[in-house]
DNA sequence: TAAACATATGAATAATTGTTCATATGATAG
DNA sequence: CTATCATATGAACAATTATTCATATGTTTA
């Protein structure tokens, strides 16, 4: 392969318009990036954790189990919006339940989830 | 007060319609729950990786310090997107960055970062 | 079985947000 | 100083999403 062939095959390659790609990096990082599937996922876990009325049960649940009329009272919103919300944390699998007669009782799944909101708590205290 | 008075001021203080509420847990977990600013900067941290562009800068930059222009490339994305996300976490101080010449780069800005993308993805390989 | 009630859910609406396009900024080399 | 180039940014559009309202489901008690 020619040095021109070269030259116009990264040109191609790369998504800026001129050629000053490091393509050492590139090339190592590429490497080791996790597939595209495990990203999406990572990027629709922490999805979950992007809104302050799921933070909010997440930690009231971190302290205590609680059902959905506690945590609406706790929270001062509609029983609607929590069991909205309770379902989304439930399809990620961040909380568990029990049913106890009428009432659903919810609690943290696991302790990333605590973790996770230490690791957060943390940065943002710095 | 009479239990009549105390029933009543319960009820209006309880957002669900009736009075089922298990007032020792809410007392006990309102008094623990950080201030609502603080939730709220939480959640705004958090929503910074609830995006799949951004996990794979914040991976990326994990694993090698670099430049616009060799995210781009590795995300297969336009530089003026990059650039966009580059920003919002610049804003949120997960990145540091440095100029030379031309080129700007970008960097994890501490270790919490990648102790946070380490917790989530054990929870979803679970 | 019927009434009461805790929770769940579907539809609708309002607000937020990611990407693209066009262009601006700021640095370097000639 | 001018041309070149890496990056930044504003506006616009499309897509996603949180909450509310109305109603459904499922459990208990009378």
């Amino acid at each position: 392969m020619t040095d021109k062939e070269r030259i116009e095959q990264e040109v191609q390659a790369c998504v800026c318009e001129f050629m000053h790609v490091h393509d050492e990096i590139v090339d190592k990082v590429k490497k080791v990036m996790p597939e595209e599937q495990e990203l999406l996922e990572l990027a629709e876990f922490f999805k979950v954790f992007g809104d302050s009325t799921r933070i909010k049960i997440l930690y009231a649940l971190s302290q205590s189990e609680m059902c959905v009329c506690d945590i609406a009272t706790l929270l001062q919103m509609g029983q609607s919006a929590i069991s909205h919300q309770l379902r989304v944390l439930k399809q990620m699998r961040l909380v568990n339940f029990r049913r106890d007669g009428k009432t659903m009782f919810y609690s943290l799944s696991d302790d990333h989830i605590q973790t996770i909101l230490a690791q957060g708590m943390e940065h943002i205290a710095e």
